[in-house]
DNA sequence: CGGCCAGTTGAAGCGTGTCAACCGTAGTGG
DNA sequence: CCACTACGGTTGACACGCTTCAACTGGCCG
């Protein structure tokens, strides 16, 4: 371990240390975690369906999307991910991938081996406590979803994904809710909400339109954060404070 | 405990097995756990939203529903349980019940504090895994339930609920698909599919004449296995073997 | 300059929702 | 033993939110 992985598996300490308390011993352990950095371009496949992967993957800086692919070949996007993440936790117990994990933006992302991360979740109870907790979350997230694709109409569910997505970027300062950079496009939100691009992007003109929310090339911001809220049903609650 | 609490938690036993391998003194620790065992009726909520519950609810006979309910009244299904589930492990970790809990048939539960539970877990770490391990089962089947009410049409929707759900129910020899009695309402399908209750109504009537299924008052036949699968797009690979 | 990608817009179609009525069965009470 | 009720299921007519298809724009990059 040199200070360069130290500094990289800050992330990795403050995202737990949201999730339980960590002692000196707990955050050297994490500290002393083998960390293979690597720098993807977009749309690199990080995890495959069907696969059985040794590693987990640390997302460090860009963002990632977890996936499904109906045998229509529609794809259902069901989660999004930011910096501090561990992409595939679920494969430190579980063999095979039942989805894919794609970089939506270049990113930088560290290889932990499954077994030296098992071992510390056994080592040391804290830490467990926060991978166990960080699977719960998760959980908690994908029921939200599927409130969200299944009793939500259009404008509710796109505005719901940006709110939750906006909280927890800001939770690990990735960017402000009054001048934020959405890393993607509307593709990737009608991947995610169960809706059709072309739909995806009349309810954002519409959103704009009524003074919600504003876009610029790049830029987007949220007007009123407020009304956002409550066109989409947005209750943070369901986050468990990991944001 | 008695006998009568050992007989009770071969269920919990059972399941924990499948998930990993246990010893005899695994065993013999959830077998001393306290179980206080409570005959419930229909449609009696286990589980409310917003509550922080001290003890875990064991599924020991009949069926559950977890479900989350959205600002416009609309209520949303994230899982059905069977006999042998915990219902609510989650709540091992997270404070705040994030959604509520019913039973949808007259049942059987059996409330074990979760202080106890939790113990168990890091005392024994093969039945933590195992528990740890059902978590994130449960996780995967959310996210194929995202994909289901995200990208899939009616049909494939309600043909996907039926085949996961006899599936799960065939593990633990609660009917068989040839022969099944169905525990849901049509009303109640809707609320796991995202449909309104006159959709499914259609939507089963036409599986109906179509071959693949039959329906006689109170009992429900699988007639074409295969032909249902297809038309669900269901793979029984996100199960993780778990059923 | 040319090509590509994300975004934008309009017109038409369709899958599912909504509304409303009706049926059959089981349970309840007189 | 029958009237009454409640509930789950069934059916038809119509409405509408979203999809589909197709064309076009603007910016970026080779």
């Amino acid at each position: 371990m040199n200070n360069n992985d130290v500094a990289l598996l800050g992330r990795l300490t403050r995202k737990l240390r949201r999730l339980n308390d960590l002692d000196d011993d707990d955050i050297a352990a994490i500290g002393n975690l083998r960390l293979q950095v690597e720098r993807v371009e977009r749309f690199r496949e990080l995890v495959r369906e069907g696969h059985r992967p040794d590693r987990c993957c640390l997302l460090l800086s860009g963002f990632a999307a977890r996936f499904k692919v109906a045998a229509t070949g529609a794809r259902q996007i069901v989660s999004f991910h930011i910096p501090g993440d561990l992409l595939d936790i679920q494969h430190l117990l579980l063999a095979r991938a039942d989805h894919s994990i794609e970089a939506i933006t270049p990113a930088k992302v560290g290889w932990i081996p499954k077994a030296d991360l098992l071992k510390v979740a056994w080592a040391r109870p804290s830490v467990g406590k926060a991978l166990w907790r960080d699977c719960l979350i998760d959980g908690s997230i994908f029921r939200e979803w599927v409130l969200n694709v299944g009793r939500r109409d259009a404008t509710s569910r796109v505005a719901h994904m940006l709110c939750e997505f906006i909280v927890r970027c800001e939770a690990v300062e990735v960017g402000r809710r009054e001048d934020f950079e959405l890393p993607m496009t509307q593709q990737l939100i009608a991947d995610a909400t169960g809706l059709t691009p072309v739909h995806v992007n009349r309810v954002l003109k519409a959103l704009d339109n009524r003074g919600v929310v504003e876009r610029t090339r790049n830029r987007f911001s949220i007007v009123d954060w407020k009304q956002l809220c409550a066109i989409a049903d947005f209750d943070a609650a369901y986050l468990h404070n990991a944001a």
